[in-house]
DNA sequence: TTTTTTACCGACCACTTGGTCGGAAAAAAA
DNA sequence: TTTTTTTCCGACCAAGTGGTCGGTAAAAAA
């Protein structure tokens, strides 16, 4: 059952370069020549490990851009320390890390939700399902704030979620064009300013 | 100067339905023939009013992209009152219009910013002209809010500006996907609580 | 060793892409 | 009316597009 490893290391090259071209030119701006031709293989080992572009960008995204996210984005955002800061930590170094990255096209699952919106359902659909995860990833780290005495009780942990993923998405969008720098400062210190409204109003 | 009309008025025609497949499909997915069938026109006609499908893209920027934008987002940020409360209205107004629009497909500008970022500088910069037309409305109102005693003069415009068009930006993106009224109402609760930590703290 | 399966090649297919060009209606100018 | 200019037609082009398929080395099984 895993002793197909030509296959495997096969198909994860196409993966990884694949991912690597859709990133850069977007889906539709890449052709299947185009990965094979960086990759030195023909048409007939893609089709045979692939049944079509869409069926091999899927797997892309279930094997590689489910992984990204959740090391970059939802991983991160665990312990029983104040969400805020774990957040803000977590956006921090995720804003840090595309700011000195040469090649930074964006938020990867941004830029293929808005590139499919609408346009395929399938693949929309398994992108949004990494969206939720990391909904629900935020919502219930708040939820434990709460309890924890974080996070104000009175706070709308989901609108806070949403919230925080909109805006996210937004500024890496935005980022892309250059001055990043100021961006990501800008960003962070709106982002404390949020938090600091949503805190548990000490009276210490 | 102005007796070519009918040079405009065909120029316009292409341009609308040009916007509109454009922004329902993405400009690389969308063939010049799509256009052009959809309006009965050859490819001749095309060709005698633009040089090629980028010069035709910017004039449609420029035209087109750069109204709607004015209309629903600069344009009605005007006036001395409360600038949270214009900014909310003006927010609130822009998602209904989209919740309600059968045909969304994102917040345009956005949309295409993220499409073309990187892949074609000449046409992200149009864009990223109409974005800091935006950006600098926002500013010059905080800016005034504060002289107007209603924003807090620690705040920092430009980073607000920059905070509110990211998270715009990303709720447009996320309300394709449907769940636009939940998705709207949370985002404005947040919103309102956002700036009511940059509102002038009031000892009334 | 022989046989079978796996993995890959690359010519080929029908079709689409952005773009050209000679010409012809239609409209405006003479 | 004739001439000129404007507007548009559509056949054509080279270069791709996603996808098929008969074939073939290499590896695994017999």
């Amino acid at each position: 059952m895993d002793k197909n490893l030509k296959r495997m290391a096969t198909m994860h090259r196409m993966q990884v370069t694949g991912l690597e071209l859709f990133y850069k030119n977007g889906y539709y701006n890449t052709s299947i020549d185009d990965i094979l031709k960086s990759l030195s293989l023909s048409k007939g080992a893609f089709y045979y490990h692939f049944q079509s572009k869409e069926d091999f960008f899927v797997s892309i995204v279930q094997n590689l851009i489910v992984r990204k996210v959740y090391s970059m984005l939802i991983e991160p955002i665990e312990g029983k320390e104040n969400p805020f800061r774990v957040i803000e930590k977590c956006f921090e170094d995720a804003l840090e890390t595309a700011e000195h990255n040469e090649m930074d096209y964006g938020f990867i699952l941004s830029n293929f939700i808005s590139e499919f919106n609408r346009r395929n359902t399938v693949i929309s659909n398994y992108l949004m399902d990494i969206y939720k995860v990391w909904e629900v990833n935020l919502v219930s780290i708040l939820q434990k704030g709460k309890s924890d005495g974080y996070v104000d009780r009175h706070v709308d942990s989901e609108g806070v979620a949403t919230y925080l993923i909109s805006s996210y998405m937004g500024v890496r969008t935005l980022m892309v064009q250059g001055n990043c720098r100021n961006l990501r400062y800008k960003y962070m210190q709106q982002l404390r300013h949020y938090f600091s409204s949503l805190a548990t109003k000490e009276i210490a």
